[in-house]
This record gives structure tokens, sequence and C-alpha cells, in this order.
DNA sequence: AAGGTTTCGGAGAGCGCTCTCCCACGTTTC
DNA sequence: GAAACGTGGGAGAGCGCTCTCCGAAACCTT
């Protein structure tokens, strides 16, 4: 019997008699035979493989992803996706510039048929990379700077209407931002949909400081906001932990929160729970997202979209709608 | 120039002639050429590749991975052995017997050179799995059956014995023990070591009630110690769950915790900060095991020690020493 | 019954590498 | 100066699959 016959056996391929069919089916029982993947990917271009890259360098990088429930809730939410259609999910991390330089270098020989990429850091320049080198990528979170790849995220405007009118709700009239640096582009669009939700009820100054995601930077920006606006009664940071450390500068200062200022953050990262009190802030629906991205990637690879070499289609994004969980700091 | 030279460069054997090696490389940077990994591995019968497995099926396992520091600890033993040999690491989980299945699959095919498995129940078939593939794997833990693989693995007798000091000098004088079921080697050690510590002070009655490992049958077992045994002072429970359970029944009876009765339990698991009193537990030096259990693999995967093919040696193997911590149940 | 159509299996190329041979050339040795 | 040696580079096989082509057999059609 030919090669050419059990390849069609075992790849489920055209017709074949079904009792050559089960002769190959024992043959192949028999002698615990299994194809060899490297051989396979040679021919076919595909390993059926997709990984999820976890991406930062820094210091005790996977303490950070090991107890930060985020990225369990990721995996969960990816998992199911690849299974469904027998793609092996490899997970990935990038926990220095060494690794970075040897995972980029593993996906352009083809160890995966694409990424999923979980920045944890705002300028991360993996997806760039990841992109300039033909992996096919999807990142969570819209790319920071041009790199062009599909990405989910999430409505950032609208969260910070939400947190605006949850802010309004509750008789709070005078609030001010803090603000994440100028470059991200989703933190800008959280601070104009707060902005924006506060103008249309006729509150049109909003006084914004802006810090650097940090909780160091979320408490320098409170002492600032107090000095220039001391009326202020609420405040709403661009993340939680500019917004614990907001929290935590209050409350040195003797403040009440919520009683004189209230806080608002964003993500429901630990620090929202962490923080005293408990941060109320603004959700992302992380499973859903995480599966829309493995579905993109999947869509990406099955050339679902048939793409023009001259001119590539548009990456594929999807955006999701945000939840105001409202906690003891409102 | 012929494919054979650059090969040659390419992976940096035998004398190539400093010009020629100098032209290759510059027109490999030239043209972003990317060796094929798939043809590579077809000839090398190499991926370059070793897998950190975390096996358990039952839900929420994303969450119980992602939640427990222990396998961050674990990343971070295992990463800087491999990124150190040029060994990419790829992590891949095991949460249903599906995903067990295809992980097992994938692995004999060829999709990494090795397994590194860290399976989070005493009863995982997993490792038994990939030995009969025929796959190179080490376990974090010993095999709980016959499987032949290497493995490394807490000195449980030494640790027992670590808590049996520690509570008798702290003046305890009537001990009891939550055992395991009978079946796991490791929980016998454990169970064992006490009980010759004690024996060695003239302590020779130690009452023993069998837990299943989890919170609720630690509950149980309490119960029936106080009935049965009710002078109790002390109890050395075989995992850290199963201590918190004994401190929530003794709690409700109105028992104090260290007051009246102390409680050890193992692992110093999260549950151990999470129970009320905090646990004394006994530690792993994790991330010095995982190192090692990443050294082990490698070492038979680069064939440091030859193998006759008719008596395969014994799996390799490395026992660690525990270390006491001290916290409020003691 | 002869031609056309479909179905099924085999032959063989080729995926992109590595690695063993072998040859050409330069260097040493007696 | 010829034989022995060493060194650098090319030719070409072969890793184990997939997949396209082709031919043989079985099935219809007129």
């Amino acid at each position: 019997m030919s090669r050419a016959t059990v390849s069609r056996v075992v790849n489920g391929v055209r017709n074949v008699a079904p009792g050559i069919q089960q002769a190959v089916r024992d043959a192949v029982a028999r002698t615990g035979y299994t194809p060899n993947q490297a051989a396979r990917s040679l021919v076919t271009r595909r390993t059926g493989t997709v990984a999820l890259v976890f991406s930062a360098t820094g210091k005790a990088f996977a303490a950070r992803v090991f107890s930060d429930p985020f990225f369990g809730r990721v995996v969960d939410g990816v998992l199911p996706v690849l299974r469904e259609r027998a793609i092996q999910p490899v997970m990935l991390v990038a926990e220095s510039e060494q690794a970075r330089a040897q995972l980029v270098e593993y996906l352009r020989r083809g160890g995966a048929d694409g990424a999923l990429v979980v920045p944890l850091d705002a300028d991360d320049p993996l997806p760039s990379m990841l992109v300039a080198a033909g992996v096919p990528t999807v990142l969570f979170g819209r790319p920071h700077d041009s790199t062009r790849c599909g990405f989910v995220e999430l409505d950032n405007t609208a969260g910070a209407r939400l947190a605006a009118e949850h802010l309004w709700a509750t008789g709070r009239r005078r609030p001010a931002t803090i603000a994440a640096p100028a470059g991200a582009p989703t933190a800008r669009e959280r601070l104009d949909g707060f902005r924006e939700a506060f103008a249309a009820r006729g509150v049109t100054s909003v006084p914004v400081v802006r810090g650097r995601f940090s909780v160091d930077s979320g408490r320098r920006a409170m002492a600032r906001l107090l000095k220039e606006h001391p009326g202020t009664d609420a405040v709403f940071a661009a993340n939680d932990l500019m917004a614990q450390g907001a929290c935590q500068y209050l409350r040195e200062e003797g403040i009440t929160v919520p009683g004189s200022v209230a806080v608002v953050g964003f993500d429901d990262s630990v620090a929202a729970r962490r923080a005293r009190p408990q941060l109320t802030t603004v959700r992302q629906p992380v499973e859903r997202m995480a599966a829309a991205m493995a579905g993109l990637l999947v869509e990406e690879l099955t050339g679902g979209r048939p793409e023009s070499a001259l001119q590539p289609s548009e990456p594929a994004s999807k955006v999701f709608d945000p939840v105001l969980v409202v906690r003891d700091s409102t």
C-alpha cells in the first residue's frame, strides 16, 4: 500500500474505499504509527499551532502574570476557541529583551502559525516586531504605534462615559481626571469620553493632570489636583493603579473616600480590590475579548478574508462594551 | 554558493573561510533569510523546544493556575535554564481530557523535544501517557504510579520532621495527624517522618485520620480527631488545604488556634496565607526544584547519560530540603 | 457493446534543510 | 620535486510527509 493512500486516510481527504480505510486505520492502531509533524509542516507550511504570548520585560515577570487573574481569564477565553478547531495552543512568555528576540525568531521560523499577543506594557515593541517579521498577529488592546495588525479592544469612550454618568448620578459636580501620557490612544479616549459626558450635563471645565500609569504617579497627580483645584469632589483615573495612588494620598491627607471625594478607576485589575477602599472601576469583558481575539486570528489564518498582495486588507478588529463595577470608592 | 556552505555558517560547524563566512552573514542580513524550522527539524529530529506542561482537569483550571503564585515560581525557575541553552520554552496546558489527548498527540508528533510536567492532582494520568508515548519527561513531584521517568521532589520525611520538631519545641506533647489517602507515596512519607520524630522523643502513639487533600475532608478529619482524641494539642496535616479545614472546624467549635491546638500544614500554598490564622507550614524551594527539573530534562535530551537500549538507565531524580515557615497557627 | 464518466489507488516530485562524502587546492615533509 | 597531509567548498542524498498527476477499474449511457 502506498504512502499516498495512508496520507489520504489520515487526513480524511478524497474518497478511499471503506475497506482500505479500515485496513489503514487498523495498521495505524496496531503499529502505533504517528505522523511526523516536522515533515508535515514542511509541505503544508502549517504547524497547527497558535502562540499565546505574554509580553513584558522587567523584574518579577512571572510573579506578575501568575498572580493577576487577568491572564487566567485571557487563557480561559482563548482555549475553547482553539481547541474547537483542533489548534494546539502554546503559551510563550517574553520576560526579557533576549527572550523577546528568541521568541520573534522562533515564530519567524514557523514555530507557530500565528500569535495572540497580550502586551502588559503600553509601549511594548513586540507587536511591531512580529508584524515586521511577517507573523500573523492579533493583539489584546490597540497597538500603541502604527503597527498594522488585528486587535480587540474595549470601547474606552463608553467606559469613561459610564464612569461619568455614575459620578453624576451620585451627585458629584466637580470632577477631575488623572489622565495618561499623551501618547497612549486608549488613555486619550478615556479622557475624552469622560469630559464629553460631563460637558453634556453642563460641566464644561474638568481639570486634567497627567500620570504615568503607576501608583506613585497617581499619588503625585492627586496631590497636584488637590492643590490646584481644592473643590474637587470626584476623580476619574485612566487606570486602577493611578486610582489606587489617588486614594492613598487622599487618605493620608485625611480626606475621606468616598465621603469627600469619590474615585473611579479603570480596568478592574487586582489593584481595584487591593485598594482601600475597594475601587469602583470599569471592567473589560476579558474572556469574550480573548475569545474574539483568537477568532480573528483563526479567520486570518484560514484565509477567510481574501487579500490582495498589492493592497492588504485593513486588519480586523473588534470593540467591546465595558461594564461599571461599583465598589466602595464612590 | 552552495546551500551546504550557508548551512555550515548558520550552524557554526567546521571551518569556513572568514571571508566567505562574512559574505554569507551579509547575505542573510540583507535578504532577511530565516531557516525553516520544519525542514531543519525534519533532518535533525530536534525542535529546539521544551514544553512546560500544567496539567489538571476540572473546572476553573486557568483560574487555579493563574492565581496560585506556585506556578509563577515554577516558571521563574525553569526559564533561565532553558534560555541559557537557547531552548525555546513553550507552556502547554491540559485543562480537560480532550486537551490532554491533544497534548499527548502533539508531543508524540514531535511538537517539542521533551516535557516538564507539573501535575496539580496526585492521580494525574498525563505523566504515564507521555512516557508511554516515548516523550522524554521529567516531573515536578514523584510519579504516583510506577511510571518510569525523571522527577524532582521534596524530602517529605525531612519536612515532616521539621514540623514535628517545631511542635515539640513549642511544648506540644499530644500530636495527631491528618494523613492522605493510602495510595500517595509522598503523603505516606510525610506521615512516617512525623511519627518517627515524635517516637524518637518518646511519644509513640500518634493518632491518624485520613483525609482526601481537600478543605472539607480536613474539617471532617478534625471533627473525628477531636471526638476520638479529645486531649490533642497539635495537628499536622499532609497539605495546607486539610490544615485549613482543620482550622475552620476548630474555630467553629470555639477552640483557639494556636492557643489550645496548634496546626501545621504542608506546601506553603496560597491556602496557607488565606487561612485564619495564617498557617505554619512546610515550604518547597520551588524555583530551585524547577530549575533542577529543567536541568534533568536537558541532560536527558543532550544524551549526557549514555543509555543502552536493552537496559534503559534508571530515570534521574533529585531530592530537595524543605523549609519550615512559622506563621500564626502554632 | 462501445464509448464516456466517475472512482479509487499508485507513482513520484518536491517541501528546505543537514550532513556525509569527495574533490580541489595549498602546505608541509623527506 | 614528489608524496603525504590538511583545509575549504560543492554535489547530492535523504529526512517523512503531502499532493498533483495518471492510469486502471468500475460504473453509467446511448
